[in-house]
DNA sequence: TTGACATGTCGTAATGTTCCGATATATTAA
DNA sequence: TTAATATATCGGAACATTACGACATGTCAA
């Protein structure tokens, strides 16, 4: 004991954290996960909030729900999605921090 | 007032932090900043830590520092590593509560 | 000067990502 | 049933990323 002490994540568990942040890493999809961390919305809600076109939104969301990101339920014809991974917030939070938040009308 | 608000990033400012996030979605560039948040390393350690050539975390390396994430000091032939971006600690501090850390022999 | 070492840069092939149009499915209303 | 709405999926073109080999530069030691 006495030296500098290094603590590392495994790079097995790095690549698993990179894959992560490369779903994250796209505007349309971290406003998705904003908006559903304050609450429940349809694809066409989300979509219409990215202004982009449905099935562009629809895909983004497949994408996150099958990495464990998100769930979903219908209702009627309409899906709605819900964040199902806790740690979202936090990573949210530090993006908050850094780069802004404002109250939408 | 009474309705539920809705806390917006704007789109513009997303598409920053996905740039950032994308820069940082790579397993042995995650390593690099971890290590770098906790000393200051040459190339080669960095590379070594990260079981590549030192070229090719020599490109990594470049790239953090080509978007403002860290900076470098020549000292003879070899050239050491320092994070410049504060706020790099946060999020490596969300990857590491997730997928965790453990001291390094 | 020569040789070894540490780092940086350049092409490029392989791979992955994003976007878009077209189409498909499912639900509701008329 | 038909039409309209909401969501999902598919194929492919355009673009970005990654890894690697080869080479270039700069520094130190002998």
């Amino acid at each position: 004991m006495g030296g500098t002490k290094l603590n590392l994540t495994t790079l097995e568990s790095l690549s698993e954290a990179a894959e992560c942040l490369r779903i994250l890493a796209h505007p349309h999809r971290l406003r998705i996960v904003q908006m559903l961390l304050q609450g429940d919305y349809t694809v066409g809600e989300l979509a219409a909030a990215c202004e982009i076109p449905s099935p562009m939104a629809s895909e983004h969301l497949r994408l996150m729900q099958r990495c464990g990101f998100l769930t979903s339920q219908k209702e009627g014809r309409k899906v709605y999605y819900q964040v199902a991974e806790p740690h979202l917030q936090d990573i949210l939070h530090c993006i908050e921090s850094r780069f802004g938040v404002e109250a939408a009308t």
